[in-house]
DNA sequence: GTCTATAAGGGGATAGAC
DNA sequence: GTCTATCCCCTTATAGAC
């Protein structure tokens, strides 16, 4: 094993596939960025390449259809979601302090990635014809845990009895609203970009709101 | 004037307006539902006019281009939106009652106009290029004159200084959410689609917690 | 791995008969 | 107002040379 990399002198093996791994994530990166602007149909692979610096048919030797590699960026985008989902993350700390952590989480997912939050939400919009399975499989397991989490808290008499599935609608529209219609927030707030600031008023504002509008004790 | 019906013997200027309405509205309507399925370029003319059992030819000689009548649909929309914007409609109101009955009216939109409101979704998520003119005209000032009557709450020592912005961002989001990402809400409450009852409970939900967030006193 | 060339089909829009 | 026919561009995808 420790012999291998002597076998090719020129490393020919590995500089390629570091160039098809560079190239690979050069097309996603592009993809997701102009899948978010102009959705699925929208979004010629011409584009696609040129964005990424290569003609249309060197991506199709890349991704060997369109279909793919919208399969595959909203994969990435899905993978990246589910992991700050879970509530449980830290069991035993206090149920406050989770919610914080999951908005501010979430908060700041939609501030580094406002493009993989687009392209997520016009598929959900679309009614997820390509993800609906992969929902089903990666997302409700999750949230079912965290809704029992809820469900204790409020079985302890710590919080509302109110209904733990619309909280999480609840968090998860008013987070994500901040990468999805930042166009119309930038314009009600006369701004042409938002700002970090922005993010910390929004974050402080919803912890706010939401902890104390669930009677969180 | 009142001879003018008696002119033409069969009515016939009166009836072929009455067609042309009856088919525009009917246009409107399949371009509504189709464009918030499939996006502006996820839609063809063809499918549009069959869905309102007519030839794509047909529908061209009513809505001379598909941008037009993009624009046609997107202004219905936002009619229908801003309308149900401003919080001042009753004047020296309790303004708990006001933020419960924007929060209603804002529900009940997404209850029975869903696919207008996906339509508006998509073209904010994309930068709202075509939109972006008209919502300074018609958000703005509604936006302006609810954040006001907030600050005046506010100062009233009516309720917790919160940033008023962000408070119909809240709003908005939380609501919309049931029209917009219904796929995703249907898919965790496991159900095929949503009732009476569930919109209800978000209508509660929702009020509960944003009243009792704000401190609303 | 990257290029040129091209097949194959979809979809918006127009022309003109009825 | 509605129909048939047609134009033409755009886009996906493949073939094959280098």
């Amino acid at each position: 094993m420790s012999n291998l990399p002597d076998k090719s002198v020129n490393n020919k093996p590995r500089r390629q596939s570091r160039i098809r791994e560079a190239h690979a994530a050069a097309i996603l990166r592009a993809a997701e960025d102009l899948f978010s602007r102009n959705g699925y149909n929208g979004t010629a692979l011409e584009a696609i390449a040129d964005h990424a610096n290569m003609s249309k048919q060197n991506l199709l030797y890349y991704f060997s259809s369109k279909e793919l590699l919208y399969h595959r960026v909203l994969e990435n985008v899905l993978d990246i979601w589910v992991d700050k989902m879970a509530l449980l993350d830290q069991e035993g700390e206090d149920p406050a302090e989770m919610l914080r952590n999951y908005i501010r989480r979430k908060v700041e997912l939609s501030r580094s990635n406002p493009n993989a939050s687009k392209v997520f939400a016009i598929e959900i919009i679309n009614g997820a014809p390509h993800l609906k399975d992969y929902l089903k499989e990666r997302l409700l397991p999750v949230l079912e845990a965290d809704v029992q989490l809820v469900r204790t808290c409020i079985e302890a008499g710590r919080m509302d009895p109110i209904d733990p599935y619309h909280l999480f609608f609840l968090i998860w529209s008013s987070t994500q609203t901040y990468a999805d219609f930042s166009s119309q927030i930038e314009l009600s707030l006369g701004k042409d970009e938002l700002e970090a600031n922005d993010f910390q008023t929004a974050t402080d504002f919803l912890t706010h709101v939401i902890i104390k509008g669930i009677g969180l004790k």
